[in-house]
DNA sequence: ATACATGCAAAGTCTTTGCAGGATG
DNA sequence: CATCCTGCAAAGACTTTGCATGTAT
């Protein structure tokens, strides 16, 4: 389990305050330091990576672009403008909408993007041998 | 429409060459550089970048990843090796499969992206007014 | 008290850019 | 022959790392 420390929750609540907006680590170490100039760059992208992989804050995934993060972790998608890169939610489909999503965004949807993510074969066979199973 | 340079033609033919490898750029200038040790870099990255915005060649997204190019550009998505990064394809299914896809891949699926692209509200208004529209 | 987190600055990775010279249509 | 492309090297953005010190449990 993570420490509770100051920085930590000076990061969370950066983030917090940043939603909707979808920012990378720069974007939250600049909102932490303008109110905290202490706290390191390093600190940052310390703490996000480190939520992002245990789940409390989600790691967002978008055509070119990567290391953006987000408060929200419910089940949703993401939108980005092709041209300003503008990153936008985009509501999962469910009780009574046609389809997988619900574009309520204002923006154009011109393209989906779905990849897959998992563990190959390889990686499978090696995890098995080492947990001795 | 670009012009026909021996460097362009080096760099499509290396990466189909890779086929199935999904490279990054760096890869692609690797094995171009192995035979032809002139070629620049800078070369190789203007080159896929300028193809897969022409889409002759396709930018591939993926978890946490991006910067890699494929010389398949029909529809088809791709899984990502969550402990070593490995790239496979998936296919798209279709004619007498269940579902959107086939995993062939031999992966295990563990977690699927979607995300979209598209323009959002303030560049669509901005190029309707550029194209006098 | 002890193990983990932080700050700092440096290094690292990947990618882009400016410019002068060379190749293409 | 005008334009576009290339090579080179430098700059640039973003992120990670090592290490000594500080702090949470």
């Amino acid at each position: 389990m993570q420490r509770n420390t100051s920085q930590r929750k000076l990061v969370l609540d950066a983030l917090a305050s940043l939603e909707g907006e979808h920012p990378g680590a720069e974007r939250v170490y600049e909102r932490v330091h303008a109110d905290h100039p202490t706290v390191s760059k390093a600190t940052v992208y310390r703490i996000l990576k480190d939520e992002a992989a245990s789940g409390r804050v989600l790691g967002v995934d978008l055509p070119r672009d990567i290391g953006r993060f987000d408060s929200r972790t419910d089940g949703h998608y993401h939108i980005r403008c092709r041209i300003c890169g503008k990153v936008a939610d985009i509501e999962r489909g469910c009780c009574g909408t046609d389809g997988l999503f619900v574009n309520n965004s204002g923006y154009e949807i011109e393209d989906v993007m779905i990849a897959f993510s998992g563990v190959c074969a390889e990686c499978a066979a090696a995890e098995r041998g080492r947990t001795g199973a």
